[in-house]
DNA sequence: CGTTCTATTGAGGGAAGTCAACAGTGGTGG
DNA sequence: CCACCACTGTTGACTTCCCTCAATAGAACG
């Protein structure tokens, strides 16, 4: 799939269709929105922590993380975003974000302008409600990592963050869950994970040994779906998967 | 202050003010909201992980922690919620919640229906928006935690957490920023942390040599308060206390 | 006024960090 | 098109921060 303001739009929708429920009326109004396709070198910083901005970063092809900082410029990658996914949805209700964005890839992104994204909010009430359930569901996410981070060894860590990205790789239909493409290196891995990239080396190697992943080149492989869930302790449910029912707004 | 309904609602109506803008109708719509008074006990659940809810939990007094828990049921605390907090707002759009909800002491809530809130979400666009910033706030508090368990010292972290309650609890006007009350044992501090009760407490004990920080007793003593934010590498911009400016809804 | 939490302190161990050297790998420009 | 250089990954030796186990004292609560 050639990457277009398209392709990256009906992704969008689609993430967004994964929790809520959609009209037509209200994906096409998704789709006829317009912003800039921006392609970036890997390392590159979209949003500077602590910068005001006016725009959303759709993630249309690579990999994002988003990430806080210490005086020391030690950073802790707080999450990652896929193709589909809006970085920074929660800066349209709080444009002076606390965090940072940074491509860990080549990437291309579309950026999109928060009037815009507030526009069509305002006009559709159910497009507004996904927005809101969006970030209830990356919230989730972050509250994930931090039992991730701070209740469980490096193994069983690593081992976590690979069940969730073959879910939401899956969920994505860019991959299989047991055979996906994750475009990182061992040093944002540790990012992600809280450890240092020697250790997440030794990780990594026990992990082929025994069997469970390997993820070599970018290319993450599991052979054994159900060992590695048993060994990740992972339970998706936290991925707020479910077509929630409930509809704040009534339809238009 | 007497511990009711209206007293707890008024502090909710601080707590969206802080970032929202509310016109007095929307803030007398919030204070119309009915719900039933309960008081827990220490550790009691308020909400089961895992379970479908239908109502929020809006804290009148007391404590409440957000935690998600492991297979060898360690657990950690990924979010503190004090009075004037609604800990599951999140769970209006997203009722199957994949987080659970324990008082960490004796805890007065007030259960708020689901139905209730959606109604007024409904009517009154300001107040939709205003919770889904909420949401926006709280998920950033989780960023921000990530980055403390995962890439800070035992002892910067616990700093940084009480430099954090310090300007919450000072914005909630209960307490001052050098002196509040924290009603949280060590074992739950752990659990916040990603640590030990042992260490935890080695740790304290270390903040009160050097004059940084004392807690005895529930109470929070901070003698220098930039001396903490300097040992913590704290920043509280992730916090989002600027009323932000962008009205996704016009007036109605 | 006991029983059960909660906090403190010590001793020893282990998971992950640090430092360092080296081997692949891939992109870029000469 | 190849050579170079910067980035990435691997492995070893040593260190350290925090955990585990354990014993005890203090506080809170019924």
């Amino acid at each position: 799939m050639e990457p277009s303001p398209e392709s990256a739009l009906r992704l969008f929708v689609k993430r967004l269709a994964v929790r809520s429920t959609l009209s037509e009326e209200d994906e096409s109004a998704i789709m006829r929105i317009k912003g800039s396709m921006t392609s970036v070198a890997a390392h590159a910083d979209l949003i500077k922590q602590g910068t005001p901005v006016d725009h959303s970063c759709l993630v249309v092809e690579g990999l994002v993380g988003r990430f806080g900082q210490n005086a020391d410029s030690t950073r802790q990658i707080t999450c990652l975003h896929i193709p589909g996914d809006m970085g920074d949805l929660p800066s349209v209700v709080s444009p002076k974000a606390g965090w940072g964005l940074a491509a860990l890839t080549r990437t291309t992104i579309l950026r999109v302008p928060h009037e815009q994204l507030r526009r069509i909010a305002a006009e559709h009430p159910a497009i507004a409600e996904a927005f809101w359930r969006d970030c209830v569901a990356d919230s989730s996410i972050f509250s994930e990592w931090v039992v991730n981070v701070g209740r469980r060894s490096a193994f069983v860590r690593i081992a976590h963050l690979f069940c969730e990205m073959a879910i939401r790789y899956q969920q994505a239909e860019q991959g299989d869950r047991c055979s996906y493409d994750l475009p990182i290196t061992q040093a944002d891995l540790a990012d992600a994970t809280g450890l240092t990239s020697v250790h997440v080396s030794r990780v990594l190697k026990e992990l082929r040994t025994r069997a469970l992943v390997t993820a070599q080149g970018g290319r993450v492989t599991i052979p054994d779906w159900d060992a590695l869930v048993a060994v990740a302790d992972f339970d998706e449910s936290f991925l707020l998967l479910d077509k929630q029912a409930p509809r704040v707004f009534k339809a238009a």
